[in-house]
DNA sequence: TAAATTACCTATTGACATAGTAGGTAAATA
DNA sequence: TATTTACCTACTATGTCAATAGGTAATTTA
């Protein structure tokens, strides 16, 4: 299942694009805005930032804002930054050891092919078709 | 991510489909030639019985077996009933509270396309279909 | 009828992830 | 200098995952 983690990520994102001016957005007001705690958007952020999804500005006049233009950032990518992974079995993961029954299981290729469909999906996304919907 | 529940019980369901000849089939003989602990799969198979999978006979020349032929099995239901929902978010979980941003949600249509496009692959392979591939 | 085999039952555990909260410091602007 | 904002470390409650432990009940065979 797709955590807070990346879904809040995806509606900061959205915020970001749908209050651009071209000046730093506070946290407090995108917190206020979606209605999601703002010490714990502070953890998510934080690592949206060090992922290169966005720059911050601190003092008064800060906040945050985007490095592209929605349409270059896919869904995959940010979920894949902000869930470690999107794979959807262990044994996909991209660090993961190995598994020795590779050769012979019948069930990895279903899970292979979960895999690339997922990772199509999200790929195929970006965050400029999510405001068009809006 | 698919845990173990959901991929066990696959694994199960084709090692039985592999050696049906009518009779039962010990847990003992599935744990050692899946190579996973039979204490564990007790509690797996114990589901997987309860939610009308298998059924299981008490006694010498007891086991398990499959109550139906391995076309009729969808790897959707086997994955939904051990891993309760086959959802991708919480907010599309079966007995999930309605979220009262559903409305103007932005992000909603993606996990509800994401979820339909998930459940399809699944619903739409049977454990016949990972058979002819062995 | 006794022994062996097998399913079936309850309880417990260690490790980890999730979704936060708490209380600060550093930087920038007015 | 006061205010605003990002940025930092630490903590916590809850739950899930992947098992393990130690039994009882049912059934067959010798």
């Amino acid at each position: 299942m797709i955590s807070t983690r990346g879904r809040y990520a995806i509606r900061v994102l959205l915020d970001l694009a749908e209050h651009n001016t071209g000046a730093f957005i506070p946290l407090k007001d995108i917190a206020e805005r979606q209605d999601i705690s703002k010490k714990y958007l502070e953890i998510i952020v934080k690592d949206m930032v060090a992922g290169g999804l966005i720059v911050g500005a601190s003092g008064k006049g800060g906040g945050y804002r985007l490095v592209r233009p929605p349409e270059e950032y896919t869904i995959g990518a940010v979920l894949e930054l902000m869930e470690g992974s999107l794979a959807t079995v262990a044994c996909l993961m991209d660090g993961a050891a190995p598994c020795p029954r590779a050769g012979e299981c019948e069930t990895l290729p279903l899970w292979a092919e979960y895999d690339r469909l997922t990772h199509d999906f999200f790929y195929g996304k970006t965050l400029g078709d999510l405001l068009k919907k809006g």
